[in-house]
DNA sequence: GTGAAAGCGCTAACAG
DNA sequence: CTGTTAGCGCTTTCAC
């Protein structure tokens, strides 16, 4: 059956139907305005003639895809890899289809993705923001929009966004640090992000919870390529002789790990920020804070589609809890 | 300048230009057939304008798109999540956008996945497939496309394929077991895939490279979606007292560190295929056979761009080679 | 209930 | 060197 290369279009059904392309479109999309019995005759030629629909040419009529435009900032992390993973599920199941691109914390990539998504009319965009400075309304225009992890600041009312309780969940990891014995901890964060900013809130907050003094030694924000971190967390537990390390997220954690190894150390309480299977199996046992990725993703997607459908809907912003997971 | 949201098209640049849409056009692409000058000033009210080319018309017309299709069998596993990120990178390049579908272990899902990319004119399709009994030649059609890490076996011939020594690197992974050691080594593939079965081969090689009885007892082939892998690891380390284990994927990995974990053996060696970061940090050392993930993302891309200049060419098959990376 | 025709934005002949 | 024009495949009024 069918053909495999040359797309057959409605004009030829139609002919094979002996009817007007308009009846074939209407049977197509299930439209009103036809009888039972011809739109089921075209569907039969229809599925037996092996029919694709163009995109192009739907699209391009509706002005509008199907599509939703993704733009993570960090594609080697793995929690972006899995809010990913998740959004694209969430949207098949909204029959969209998913383009995805990756800014590598490069707000100038970020702009051009968000330029080039655009140009394929994507009907919705998910970012993971970069760079807080970027003008996203003028960026992605009337397109619905929604942010997740990192929402520049002054954005979070204008758009969606779907973030989790960092501040919270940064405070539970270093209590836990805490009440497994550590007296002095340090952190290291991403200075850029929102998320960053947040964790670092709620390090503080855990440290007066326990009347630890806050010292601003143990204290390092990262740039975004993190390239003194290594400095960083070696001197927090070289010089300033930490007895415990936050780490941001779960690239600096690599950073922390690595140099517990080299130092050969095995005194020191760790935690940090998205939980991953694999730390189950570590030698260095690392207290995490578990983000709910699956349901970011999901929520992300939900909330473009419901977006889509009430533009004028006031913009909402979601925090979704986190979950400790204590291991010592 | 600009406006953000209504397309602005080239007619109505056209028409600020004082010139025909065919310029524009013209001017737009670079093409011969106009004259240095009213191509600069075409661009400069180009660029003012915030104009906003339409792929979906420009692809419509020249009936291919600046697309390529990729289809994932298992999203969740880390290879593919990193060969993924590759392939995007690389893309990129070209200035390729990435439509990306997970399968998930489901032949059903791959056929769609495949319809629904052929519906959006994807240029080409890189894919990496779930059933080696899917018709692909008839699926994909004259769409250029390429295999990687699995490939139906009587396709191999018939399209372009990225592979690794998968043979070869378990059979040095296998073989450092037994030189750290290891006389009863258990095995747990997958059995679907290609990729499982050549390195169930090399398994056996190692084997009779050491003289050590090759027993089938020792032997799992877990199927895709791994339920009874708790079963058989278990078995292998319980009944069969085994002293080493080597792990097809990082899949079945999880589930050889998990047995490991709730029955708190400290004597087993363990190898697996695929190197991920966070091995450096595990309590239970892992050998493990590094794939060029990268490589192989950056292949893909190639060998697709290759063969929509080159049609004609004859399919070629890409052994890359791997790593093995020691730990004790 | 069905068909004719316009047009989405663009490219590529074909004229001039 | 530039403009006119015909579509690409489809949806959607508007007639009938």
């Amino acid at each position: 059956m069918a053909e495999n290369n040359r797309r057959i279009t409605i004009k030829e059904i139609a002919k094979k139907a002996g009817v007007s392309i308009a009846t074939v479109s209407r049977a197509l999309n299930d439209r009103p305005g036809i009888s039972l019995e011809t739109k089921e005759r075209i569907q039969r030629i229809i599925t037996r003639s092996g029919y694709r629909p163009s995109m192009f040419a739907r699209n391009m009529r509706s002005q509008q895809s199907k599509m939703i435009g993704v733009i993570v900032s960090n594609a080697a992390n793995d929690f972006f890899k899995d809010v990913t993973r998740a959004i694209q599920d969430q949207a098949t199941k909204y029959d969209f289809t998913v383009l995805i691109i990756n800014s590598d914390e490069d707000p100038v990539k970020e702009r051009q993705a968000i330029k080039i998504l655009r140009n394929y009319d994507v009907s919705g965009f998910i970012i993971a923001s970069t760079d807080e400075t970027i003008d996203y309304p003028s960026l992605v225009g009337n397109t619905p929009t929604v942010f997740f992890d990192r929402a520049p600041k002054s954005e979070i009312a204008q758009f969606d966004t779907v973030l989790v309780n960092n501040e919270f969940g940064a405070k539970l990891a270093v209590e836990e640090l805490i009440r497994q014995g550590a007296s002095k901890v340090g952190i290291v964060v991403s200075g850029v992000q929102t998320s960053g900013q947040e964790r670092l809130k709620g390090y503080k907050q855990a440290l007066k919870e326990y009347q630890l003094p806050i010292n601003d030694k143990l204290i390092y924000t990262s740039d975004v390529q993190q390239l003194k971190a290594m400095d960083y967390v070696r001197d927090l537990l070289v010089n300033q002789k930490c007895d415990a390390l936050f780490a941001g997220d779960n690239t600096l954690l690599m950073v922390v790990l690595e140099e517990i190894k080299l130092l050969n150390r095995t005194d020191i309480k760790v935690a940090t920020f998205d939980n991953i299977t694999w730390f189950n199996y570590f030698k260095q046992p690392v207290i995490s804070v578990k983000q709910p990725t699956t349901t970011i993703g999901h929520e992300t997607v939900d909330a473009l589609i419901n977006r889509m459908k009430n533009p004028q809907l006031p913009p909402k912003v979601r925090r979704l809890s986190v979950q400790l997971i204590r291991r010592s």
